[in-house]
DNA sequence: CCTGTCTTTCAAGCTACCTTACTAGCTAGA
DNA sequence: TCTAGCTAGTAAGGTAGCTTGAAAGACAGG
């Protein structure tokens, strides 16, 4: 995208965007440093199947849609969560090309250990802006990502 | 990170971190899209480049830490650019174990593109969020920034 | 002038994707 | 019913974008 490196703590006077994303950039890299701190070894790009995982189980091309990757390089990120020990594969029993990726004990408590990180932050993200501050900068994202689509009539 | 793809356009109630990750990616694909449209081809990592360049010239290790990459991983950024027309390596005449990188007259317009293109996009915030939203979002964005550090004091 | 440090580049390797190609299993139409 | 075509997953190989390691040329201090 346009940089947004994890260090540097300067805020600069930046542009609105750059803003938005060094504090995602922020945010995010505190996600993973909570869950891994919290003894759940795991790379970034895996939160990309513990978020999309049914509790029910998931098959491997319907997590690759909705993490908008390939099935084949989501196999990939099944066999290393399946490594550490995080899923499973099993047969889906009403289609036996498939197979369901379901967690396993360790890995919900690793889904659940990021749920309570990023309450965590939410919480903090509350401490640093007031609860309404909160609030309305939710509110406004959600304004922004309904309304700033590009195809919702803008030219550079 | 956390995932947050470019596709997907359903804002579904995240928490505030995915939004914010969602926006600046929304909005940070457009920056390139706009330089692009408007005629200068480049791939999203240049932008690093453009961003941090010296319009007298920059040393390729200074860009290097300013983008926080590695002086290799920056040469091949400057080889692509050079290969665009953008910019050129010249010898500091201070200093022959350095070169200098200058903007072209092309990387010159290149990077006022992407001046113009943020603009309109800052632009078009302003007329979503309205300009004492856009203001308040963004003091709220220079506020986490300043406060939300991993080391000011918080824990999962 | 010799040693150590800097600037840049070359080489090799890694990661996280991709495309292409395959097998096994499902499904629908002649 | 059987066969043509689609889908789930896997395998092999390629590419982009970084990394570390090592080297050559250039500077600076003792």
């Amino acid at each position: 995208m346009v940089s947004t490196t994890q260090e540097s703590s300067e805020p600069a006077n930046l542009n609105t965007i750059s803003m938005l994303g060094q504090a995602y950039s922020l945010l995010g890299f505190q996600i993973v440093d909570g869950v891994v701190g919290a003894g759940f070894p795991q790379k970034p790009k895996h939160s990309a199947v513990f978020a999309q995982i049914d509790p029910n189980g998931s098959r491997l091309t319907e997590l690759a849609q909705r993490a908008n990757i390939t099935p084949q390089a989501m196999g990939e990120l099944i066999d290393e969560l399946e490594d550490l020990g995080y899923v499973t594969r099993q047969p889906d029993t009403t289609d036996r090309r498939a197979k369901l990726i379901v967690l396993t004990d360790e890995g919900r408590a690793a889904v659940e250990a990021g749920r309570q990180t990023i309450v965590g932050l939410e919480e903090r993200i509350t401490a640093i802006l007031g609860a309404k501050g909160h609030k309305a900068l939710r509110a406004m994202l959600t304004k922004l990502l309904a309304e700033a689509q590009p195809d919702a009539g803008m030219q550079a």
